[in-house]
DNA sequence: TTGGGG
């Protein structure tokens, strides 16, 4: 026998200020939360509703069932929820609503592009009655001329404005969760803007023993994972640990937004850390903070220095000058990701490590005098070894200087204080021309390697 | 009960 229910719905609005008593609501969910286990029994997920009476703030709705099955699982943000009887509460001055498994009931329907009235999922069984298909498409009706904008706040940065061991939110796209050693995970995210550059605290001379790391996950990903990635902007990676396992790793790839995650630094790249107050809302790509990020990356895709480091403006250092003054630059990831083996550069980048390290070892044989050197670059993208050989080093150093020359130009090039070798290094942005060539022509991918050409250093 | 975006 179902009940005889004749529902009356409240705005938002007027929903707020009915504080302690249930009320019967309609909205559009504009961003939510993974479902998580409650550290009491149950299970808990939150959702944020808003509706035309709230479009600037919205309600937040604490979703507590006892199984996980009976957790709203919203297919998407802009998707249509209707509650019944959920509690408002105040909590420190601010409003939210509770779902009470013992009399709530929801129930989810598509978003705007549908006209069903029949929900993807509900709580109980009860058929929609005039009134309630009317809240639901006017819903969709308002939704049709309106932005969905889950909201912004003062914690929000873009990965540009990234500080170390500071605490923020972030809107990004999640472009994978990858597996990266035997139970280990690692997220990869993007919000097409450049984090800035760190200064490089390894020591030079361990490079030789102990290089500097082109990336944090312990193998490389493989190129056809790159290809599939953004070229321009940083790809943050996020270290997954077992207490953020369980939501980490039901990340769908798309736009979220982490609030209150952290940034650190390992061997002079960023990555993020969850930590016990992170939080992650799941956003619709139509979301105008989304939207914000996208036009800002378009806009930059549009100007004729889209692919130099943001940090590197107006434009790079001096200290070296190439031969191809009208070639546009390249990022890293462009050059890793690019479609033939054998090709040729520009990048503006950091050399972030050297080996060797001593300026009189740079040439390999005395007699014959040769220069073989290894440097790490690196832009907000990536970063590769390259190597200076022979007649193009000839070039890079202007013939063959004298040691105390030599030093100095490796000092510039890196960023080093030339009284203490060990101090933190701080290299200046440079533009310098790669060539990609491979050293074995039945593997050549695999055996793909980098040579600096046609560039000098002037300084 | 839980969580309540800080």
């Amino acid at each position: 026998m179902r009940k005889k229910e004749n529902y009356l719905y409240l705005s938002i609005n007027d929903a707020i200020s009915c504080i302690n008593q249930k009320v019967n609501m309609v909205g559009v969910v504009v961003e939510y939360g993974l479902p998580e286990k409650s550290r009491g029994t149950d299970y808990f997920c939150t959702l944020k509703i808003m509706d035309e009476s709230s479009q600037s703030y919205g309600l937040l709705v604490n979703v507590f069932t006892e199984s996980l099955d009976k957790l709203p699982r919203v297919k998407s943000a802009g998707d249509i929820i209707r509650f019944s009887r959920i509690v408002i509460q105040s909590h420190n001055g601010k409003v939210n609503a509770h779902f009470n498994k013992k009399v709530s009931t929801f129930a989810l329907y598509e978003g705007k592009c549908s006209k069903s009235f029949i929900p993807y999922q509900s709580s109980s069984s009860y058929f929609l009655k005039d009134l309630d298909m009317d809240f639901i498409a006017s819903l969709r009706t308002w939704l049709f001329n309106f932005q969905l904008n889950s909201g912004t706040s003062e914690f929000y940065q873009p990965l540009s404005a990234l500080r170390e061991k500071k605490c923020f939110d972030l809107v990004c796209k999640v472009l994978r969760v990858c597996e990266v050693s035997k139970d280990a995970w690692m997220l990869f995210l993007w919000d097409g803007t450049d984090a800035p550059p760190l200064s490089c605290r390894t020591k030079l001379k361990d490079e030789l023993k102990n290089p500097l790391p082109l990336q944090l996950e312990p193998t490389p990903l493989p190129r056809a994972v790159l290809c599939e990635f953004p070229s321009v902007g940083t790809i943050l990676r996020v270290i997954v640990d077992k207490t953020s396992e369980k939501l980490a790793l039901q990340l769908p790839c798309g736009w979220v937004k982490f609030l209150n995650i952290e940034c650190e630094e390992r061997s002079g790249l960023w990555f993020g850390v969850f930590k016990p107050s992170t939080k992650i809302r799941i956003l619709s790509d139509e979301d105008s903070i989304v939207t914000c990020c996208l036009r800002r990356y378009e806009e930059r895709l549009l100007t004729k220095w889209d692919r130099m480091p943001s940090s590197a403006f107006p434009w790079p250092s001096h200290i070296t000058e190439t031969d191809h003054e009208d070639v546009p630059f390249t990022t890293l990831t462009d050059v890793l990701t690019h479609s033939k083996v054998t090709s040729k550069f520009k990048c503006v980048v950091r050399v972030v490590a050297m080996c060797p390290w001593y300026a009189d070892d740079f040439l390999s044989a005395k007699g014959n005098p040769l220069y073989r050197v290894r440097l790490t670059l690196e832009d907000p993208t990536a970063r590769i070894h390259t190597l200076i050989y022979a007649e193009d080093g000839e070039i890079f150093f202007g013939g063959y200087p004298s040691l105390d020359v030599l030093t100095g130009m490796r000092n510039k090039l890196l960023g080093i204080c030339a009284e203490d070798l060990d101090a933190p290094r701080n290299p200046p942005w440079v533009q310098l021309c790669l060539k990609s060539y491979c050293l074995d022509e039945s593997d050549p991918w695999s055996s793909r390697k980098y040579r600096i050409f046609d560039t000098r250093l002037v300084a």
